[in-house]
RNA sequence: GGAGGGGUGCCGGAGUGGUUAAUCGGAGCAGUCUGUAAAAUUGCCGCCCGGAAGGGCUACGUAGGUUCGAAUCCUACCCCCUCCA
């Protein structure tokens, strides 16, 4: 039997460290689950695993895009599955270790994702009228197309409604009918990382400062210098939109700093909706206070291990 | 000591007599999501009861006053800021 570990949870929790005693413990490898970890030169802002830390334990799907690439759900999937697999044939275990909760479930729950790529001059075109012409345009459209796809998307989010609709109008199929999943061939153990709020957002806090402290300006700076400008989506992360809104002159850099812990939080709450506490499929361990959630994890891997063997 | 400006909800900041529990922004809280996801997007956000509708209570520095009615007008006091001495 084909094993899985998910070390999931909100940023700054401890998902990184874990997952490196796990993988050391039982000769595993981590396949990273975080969306912008993924952007090479984009390191401190997205506190990736250090090289020294990456020597320890093979680390995958870090540094696979440069920033100016497209980076999306589907190529996350491919590339998740295909890493599992290799390291499954070698006899090892994978860990998916991050906090991005569409890509971990994607992986986990096996989407089918429907295989239409993005059109860059459609969804320009159909934002253009839905400023045009108002938001509630493409939402009807897509209603009288495909009632069920609108009833999943909130009127307002224009993003996913353009998808459904670019969908529609690439294969002529219903996009609701496309939104399948199929259980992959594994067992997954996912374990969560969680902490009062409280504390974690002082964590969180104090380890912007640290980010700064490592040279995040300067990281920015060079982003830049490459010409990688705000423009570009990996730009958009948290860290970065700020530290470029400093260095163009728009903001103080102690608001950029405010903001970026401000919107980390944010990122924290989000991150809770896609791994919910009351989620039984998520087992919970409270990493406040540093307690030994290693010791309690590796029984959790333990018995996963040998339960689902038999 | 003199002149002027100001004190509004967790914070910033509107509001100059009624439809104001008080625009808006931030923070916070709770959701949505199958090719941008650290994105996009929705709701709540003084307290109490209620699922909601709604009801009750307490609120705009403090204390009085005017008024049918005050965050808004008047008086006194307290505090803050700027300028002049």
């Amino acid at each position: 039997m084909k094993h899985l570990i998910a070390i999931v949870g909100p940023t700054a929790a401890g998902k990184s460290n874990l997952a490196i005693n796990l993988a050391q413990c039982f000769g595993g490898e981590i396949i990273n689950a975080d969306s912008r970890q993924v952007y090479r030169h984009m390191d401190i802002g997205t506190s990736k695993p250090t090289l020294s830390e990456r020597e320890l334990v093979p680390h995958h799907l870090i540094d696979v895009v440069d920033p100016n690439e497209d980076f999306n759900l589907a190529l996350y999937y491919q590339l998740a599955t295909e890493t599992i697999n290799a390291v499954h044939t070698k006899g090892k275990l994978p860990l998916l270790v991050g906090g991005s909760g569409l890509y971990v479930w994607s992986v986990i729950e096996g989407w089918d994702i429907p295989a239409v790529p993005p059109n860059k001059e459609l969804r320009r075109d159909l934002e253009i009228k839905a400023q045009g012409e108002g938001r509630d345009t493409l939402y009807r459209e897509l209603q009288t197309i495909d009632p069920l796809a609108a009833s999943k998307i909130h009127p307002g989010n224009i993003r996913r409604i353009i998808r459904a609709l670019e969908i529609y109008y690439a294969v002529g199929q219903y996009p609701s009918k496309l939104w399948r999943k199929e259980a992959p061939d594994f067992s997954v153990l996912v374990v969560g990382l969680t902490m009062e709020r409280s504390e974690l957002y002082g964590k969180i806090d104090q380890r912007v400062d640290k980010m700064i402290e490592k040279g995040l300006i300067e990281e920015v700076k060079s982003l830049m210098e490459r010409g990688y400008n705000i423009s570009v989506p990996s730009m958009s992360g948290i860290g970065y939109k700020q530290i470029g809104q400093f260095l163009e002159g728009e903001i103080a850099s102690s608001t950029a700093i405010e903001k970026i812990k401000y919107e980390t939080h944010r990122l924290a709450r989000h991150q809770y909706a896609w791994f919910r506490l009351g989620d039984a499929r998520i087992h919970w361990l409270d990493a406040s206070h540093s307690c030994d959630i290693t010791s309690v994890a590796n029984n959790l891997v333990k018995e996963a291990l040998s339960l689902r063997k038999a």
